[in-house]
DNA sequence: CACCCTGTTTGATCTGTGTCAACGTCCCTG
DNA sequence: CAGGGACGTTGACACAGATCAAACAGGGTG
């Protein structure tokens, strides 16, 4: 197993390597953290089947019967849902490592959209047997215990950043996440490719596109970052972080 | 077993009736649902014990050693999470029959403080005894895995909320989950006395204590509510659902 | 009962972001 | 390589909610 990985840096799901698994590379990715080659070989016994889902299909949509939850074994994802009344909150990015369909546990329905960014593949993982398996295997409960625990710890990240970050800091905040998160694929930290719109990102931080894409372009004026459409390179880690951290006047409450 | 119950009305917790059971009225509460006699019986020998609270003291604290989950036997919680620079973010408030604590399973530190708003007592419930049990009994495994989802869907909500409406939707929407979640417990859904202030539902809704009160205010004159203090009663529940749902002019992006 | 402290209401003004609109850029397709 | 459509940028202006400020209400406590 390949060493050194940073994996504590923010809440990030878990890191993705390359290795070859029965039916797909689910040991290198969420779920089987901790777990031993024994254990490793009876979780292959539950993975379901993959799916390969070109750029625009959905995974899920909401109201759809849940059945399973999904690891991404390569691509990018976006979760989103709706009102009544036809608005949209984009509520998550998802990437390779990753699991899509927590949601849809609690009423047995999903309760959102999952929708592939670009031409992805996905190892499907039946409910029911993970539930069985994972009562048999203790440090596989426990890793699908954490992996939802801190799903709900990122939506309050998401909820700090709505309810109390001015437009750039959300947008710096953003950037970085995601920095981070390549980072931890093996992908560069500093220059890397944005699979959503800007609308898309504006959804996800309360935003309009306008905004977000004015926003962009300061970062660029001032230095901290380059753009050239979605291709994206961070230039000063530091003062994005800056900006992030620091209200320009008052802070608190 | 009392039989209709409203508990699909919205993603809440679980309603909260009245009967003895060994240690504290868990039978009732969040977890059990769905289990048997024989069932229960194993579920109260994990229970942990009671804690009683003052209002205004902290059950845990962001950083405190995750070590059990909570469910609430009597009383009223807030939860809020802080950046460094010393901004908080209200993420939640939790009232008899729900359960704190989820947030720490992951990283087995809490990762939010949780405040009694009134006197309350909770059930403690360790962790490990409650992963042990739920792999015996499946109910139990089944019933808990709904709970953290259900939580995660919550949380949707909450970004739906502060992403895409506007103050008196958002206050709207408050009102209308209160509502139906101490009608679900058993009280008014008319008629209820808030246990937090003006800045903490402000905190929770993403604006400032100023904007809750003009809201609460503006909804009083409007004739949907009536508002003294902390005291609410509610006049018009269609007006505040059309608040809520009718964003004055375009909606959707 | 007076005092104080915390929480609430209301008004006046300011400002960050939304809205509307025009134009630019890239990519895909014929 | 021309045309079209989706996406992105930029500007001018409007407005919802923040900010600042003042006054009020309630509820403990000496």
């Amino acid at each position: 197993m390949p060493a050194s990985l940073p994996s504590n840096v923010i809440p990030l799901h878990v890191p993705t390597l390359q290795s070859a698994c029965s039916q797909c590379n689910l040991r290198e990715l969420c779920l089987p953290l901790g777990l031993s080659d024994s254990e490793l070989d009876m979780l292959d016994a539950v993975i379901g089947g993959r799916r390969k889902l070109k750029r625009g299909q959905y995974l899920y949509r909401s109201g759809d019967a849940f059945e399973a939850i999904y690891a991404i074994k390569a691509g990018f994802f976006k979760t989103d849902v709706l009102t009544e009344d036809g608005r949209d909150q984009v509520t998550g990015f998802q990437m390779t490592g990753e699991v899509l369909g927590l949601d849809g546990i609690g009423t047995e329905l999903h309760t959102c959209n999952a929708v592939a960014l670009e031409d992805s593949e996905i190892c499907l993982i039946p409910f029911t047997d993970l539930e069985r398996l994972s009562s048999e295997v203790h440090t596989l409960q426990r890793h699908f215990h954490k992996m939802m625990s801190r799903e709900i710890v990122r939506d309050h990240g998401v909820m700090m950043l709505l309810g109390k970050m001015r437009a750039e800091e959300r947008l710096a905040t953003f950037l970085l996440n995601l920095s981070q998160r390549f980072m931890a694929r093996g992908y560069s930290a500093a220059e890397f490719h944005l699979r959503m719109t800007r609308e898309e990102i504006g959804s996800y931080l309360g935003l309009k596109l306008e905004t977000v894409s004015r926003a962009f372009s300061r970062f660029q004026d001032e230095g901290f970052i380059s753009v050239h459409q979605k291709h994206i390179c961070i230039l000063d880690i530091q003062g994005l972080k800056m900006i992030m951290t620091h209200p320009p006047s008052s802070s608190g409450t």
